[in-house]
RNA sequence: GCCGGCGUAGCUCAGUUGGCCAGAGCACUUCACUCGUAAUGAAGGGGUCCCCGGUUCGAAUCCGGGCGCCGGCUCCA
């Protein structure tokens, strides 16, 4: 166990200009505490001690690199005084929570270097993000910095972490800190404040200066901005205040920090490769998809592109066929009065696209439920019909506000993997149950195993009575708990027409997406007077769910490039083998070894133009083809191939029935 | 829709303070080479400098409007 150090906070300044002062210092030492280091060994210290005597204590490495101390699972300032019996662990570089410490220092550091460079500023909120910390600004007169003003403002900020100022908290009334922000003429802070007093009944607030600049914060910080060590401005954005786009818009500066330099680069060079892997490069590059301006977020599909789609496609058919959905292919555009009937002229009107032809307004589907719905309807249904469940991969088109458009991520025109289950509402968890299960399924199929699920409830703008809403939701709850799984619960994010479970995946970089949906809706077949005979020789209304398992074909296969980085399983590369003739004269071996390959369903091209072999490797591998199939003198005399893959290079000669085996094997194992 | 930035050849980008026929690499075409596991060489074609209007003797360059794209915010029933 590491010794009791006595220590004066007057005389003994911590080197790293720590927050110390704690004029009851112990000596003689009174009551001793022990807190719980995290390997579970105890530590006596003096009572009163902090954590940076904590860290003293362990060690002198360690209080020079401490920047915090997490207290019981809570992350506190090193001047924190600890109390016996706590659980405690250092925070240092490495560690968990060390950078949000670091970067949140790095925040404040910002708005200290705004104030200098525009005094009169207003300042409101500068939380750590994921990958940095961002703080948003009102500039005054009007002024909005722009990318090419933060260079001089990382030179301001720079001084401020050269002075190696410390953090320093005090605690003050929440009715002086409101007087004091007022004086200084910060109404963000006041609003904080203000709101902490209303919504929680707060008491006192803590601030923080460091060098000239004092803000409202929670806290912690580290000791003091010389332990930035590397950080970087990255941007300039809008930002509303409050998230709420009817108040002022405020200018947000975003920006990274990290413990070295080298941290910084490798972050930086990660933020390049990302972009190298975006599917918005590869799209084009790899001849799958291409955006054009003449049709803004409309995605045309190229060749390649085309051969993917289909075979995402044929997953999501299987799933249908094992299901027992049958498939459907409803018009594009429909009366505008259809609409109306919908409830979506009322609801969602602005992001519809409207023609007109001679006096009849149409509407181009935003939704494919009204059309499944009129399929339904077209004809009479027996109880012993249900559940009925109608598939349609259904183009939609929705007029997207701009500046919302992502590559295809975020389009206009998309194509849902839909489906409309109509059924009584004792089959709805049984369904609900076989749709969880066929997602599960069919998202493992494409490499995605972890699968988060998300139950939204009852939005503000709905329609339908209570009575129907509480069944819904109680339906959906009931098949999620059979299943046994776990679930998140978003309060009031369910669609205007009823409650919905969102189904998200993970993709090889760590974000989330969300793709399948599956939504329970008593609206639609009363609005559509939608009926089944019963038993008992009379009408019943059915309970429709809806439901996607991909949700948008566009956003899924986007996920997938980004997710593969544009380097297909060989199962969904569009072209699985590209076969490359050593010289001209083997262009017709070439292509006779094409001709066997397809017909055992090889996916294959032949590169026949007259370059070397190395121009054609090298292009077959920008390319990302899983295959490249060199055919020279050798293979024609043996009817062989030599096979190379990216992974694994030269694999040698082999017969074209093993090639195409082997393929075959790739494409049913994965 | 809001804030900031950007728009030059198919792609990636140069283009001084407004001034000759607007450039490079890759790609494309042609010719030569006929090549054994990541780029053979030469020649050539290709631009409404996003669009419209303005300032000017003169605009890719400056100003206004529009369209599109990028990074965010908001939105995504």
């Amino acid at each position: 166990m590491a010794k009791n150090r006595t220590y004066g906070a007057e005389t003994e300044p911590s080197p790293e200009g720590a927050i110390v002062t704690i004029p009851w210092v112990a000596w003689p030492r009174m009551a001793p505490i022990t807190v719980k280091l995290p390997d579970g060994s105890p530590l006596e210290l003096d009572d009163g001690a902090t954590g940076a005597d904590a860290a003293a204590a362990i060690g002198p490495r360690l209080a020079k690199d401490a920047l915090a101390v997490r207290v019981n699972g809570e992350v506190r300032d090193l001047a924190a005084p600890l109390a016996d019996g706590e659980e405690i662990d250092i925070v240092t570089p490495g560690r968990p929570d060390a950078l949000d410490v670091l970067r949140h220092d790095t925040a404040h550091v910002l708005a200290t270097a705004v104030l200098d460079l525009w005094p009169g500023t207003k300042v409101s909120i500068g939380p750590p993000i994921a990958d940095g910390f961002y703080y948003d600004f009102e500039f005054p007169d009007g002024f909005r910095p722009s990318d090419s003003d933060l260079e001089r403002i990382e030179e301001a900020m720079a001084a401020h972490v050269k002075a190696d100022e410390p953090f320093e908290r005090s605690e003050i009334s929440a009715a002086d800190a409101i007087e004091r922000f007022k004086g200084e003429d910060q109404p963000y802070k006041v609003e904080l404040i203000e709101d902490l007093v209303r919504d929680e009944g707060t008491e006192t607030v803590s601030l923080y200066q460091n060098g000239p600049f004092v803000d409202l914060c929670r806290g912690p910080h580290g000791p003091s901005t010389g332990r930035i060590r590397a950080f970087k401005l990255n941007s300039v954005a809008g930002a509303y205040w409050r998230g709420d786009e009817n108040r002022q818009m405020l200018t947000r500066i975003y920006g990274t920090a990290f413990f070295s330099k080298k941290d910084l680069e490798e972050h930086l060079e990660r933020i390049e490769q990302a972009k190298a892997r975006d599917h918005r490069r590869l799209g084009p590059q790899l001849g799958l998809f291409t955006l054009l301006p003449d049709a803004p977020g409309m995605p045309f599909w190229l060749p390649n592109g085309t051969v993917l789609l289909r075979l995402v496609e044929n997953e999501v058919r299987r799933q249908l066929a094992r299901g027992g959905y049958q498939e459907i292919k409803t018009p594009q555009v429909l009366d505008e009065d259809l609409w109306h009937r919908s409830g979506h002229w009322d609801n969602y009107a602005e992001n519809m696209f409207f023609t007109q032809v001679e006096d009849r307004r149409f509407a181009l589907k935003p939704m494919n439920c009204p059309g499944a719905c009129l399929v339904f309807g077209s004809e009479r249904h027996s109880y012993r019909d249900l559940p009925l469940r109608l598939a349609e991969f259904g183009l939609v088109s929705r007029n997207e506000r701009e500046g919302v458009l992502h590559g295809l991520l975020r389009v206009r025109a998309f194509t849902q993997d839909d489906a409309h289950v109509y059924c009584t509402l004792d089959q709805v968890a049984d369904e609900v149950d076989a749709i969880c299960s066929a997602i599960d399924q069919l998202y493992s199929r494409f490499g995605f195993d972890e699968v988060r699920v998300e139950l939204s409830t009852r939005p503000e703008k709905s329609i339908g009575t209570d009575e129907q809403w509480e069944q819904a939701e109680g339906a959906l709850r009931e098949a999620l708990e059979r299943q046994g799984r776990d679930y998140e619960v978003s309060p009031g994010e369910g669609t205007f027409y009823g409650p919905k479970i969102d189904f998200h995946i993970t993709d090889a970089l760590g974000r989330s997406w969300q793709c399948g949906t599956c939504q329970i809706d008593f609206q639609m077949p009363e609005r559509f007077d939608l009926v089944y005979q019963g038993e008992d020789n009379a009408d019943h209304r059915p309970v429709m769910i809806h439901r996607a398992l991909l949700g948008s074909m566009e956003r899924f296969i986007g996920i997938l490039i980004e997710h593969h980085a544009g380097r297909f399983p060989t199962w969904l590369a569009p072209v699985q083998a590209t076969i490359l003739p050593v010289a001209d004269r083997h262009n017709g071996y070439a292509a006779q070894v094409a001709s066997r390959l397809r017909d055992a369903g090889v996916r294959c091209t032949v590169d026949e133009r007259s370059e070397s072999v190395g121009k054609k490797i090298h292009d077959a591998e920008v390319g990302k083809y899983p295959y490249m199939l060199v055919v020279g003198d050798r293979e024609e005399s043996e009817g062989a191939i030599s096979v190379r893959s990216h992974a694994e290079g030269d694999g040698g000669a082999e017969s074209i029935d093993a090639f195409a085996a082997r393929i075959e094997r790739e494409v049913s194992g994965s």
